[in-house]
DNA sequence: TCGCTATATATAGCGTTGCTACGTATTGGG
DNA sequence: CCCAATACGTAGCAACGCTATATATAGCGA
């Protein structure tokens, strides 16, 4: 996977994590790197810093607790985040098929 | 559509533009909008750049002509654009899979 | 004739974004 | 005892597409 085909499509990733429930910052890393079979497995530096902008946007809210010696800061999704979130899937709904059309897009190289 | 969404995916559109036949700048930026029904409608400050970027890249050669009066600069693709667009597409298939499951929205109807 | 729109190309500067590389700290296994 | 995994964080960077602006011609309507 290359590695700028993210971007623009990350925060919305984010959202769906904590859509089932809450979660800290590293479980969110491993849910969508479970969830696609490795295909996405963020970088922490990658992960932290967009939390942090999704919190400071009010999608998320986080609070802090320590587990097993080790702090942790746990979000979960406002209302404003799922409402963000839908949006962020209609418009990758949109974005899909615009980019599937014009990118005539086959898997295979085409065998005529 | 979001304008960032476009992030590292243009080059594939573009090739994909040019993969039945050369055209200059302004037409690949009609075709794509063509295409897409408008929804991807490039600024003309996107379009010449990212070619610019794909000749240097050696993926597109460009020739200069006059048609009407206006200076055109057409461009056709090369073998290792062709391979390139293989490439962008393989990735594309992989990448939209991935967001689709993360994201947890339907898969999009087609090629199914 | 004048102005507007479409056609056609080009570049400078900007903002956003994800990544790399690093730093801190604890737990637990080899 | 070291090292991996867990868990969080930031600074700096590079890439990319967009905005704004510039140039130039053709053709149309007022």
């Amino acid at each position: 996977m290359r590695a700028e085909a993210l971007k623009g499509h990350l925060d919305g990733l984010l959202l769906a994590a904590l859509e089932e429930g809450p979660l800290h910052g590293y479980a969110v890393k491993e849910a969508l790197c479970a969830a696609t079979g490795g295909r996405i497995d963020l970088p922490t530096g990658t992960v932290y810093p967009a939390l942090h902008r999704l919190e400071r946007a009010g999608l998320i809210a986080g609070s802090w607790s320590v587990v097993a010696g080790r702090r942790r800061r746990t979000y979960r999704l406002t209302e404003a985040g799922g409402r963000a979130l839908s949006g962020e899937r209609a418009g990758w709904q949109e974005f899909a098929a615009a980019v599937t059309t014009a990118l005539g897009a086959r898997p295979w190289p085409t065998t005529s």
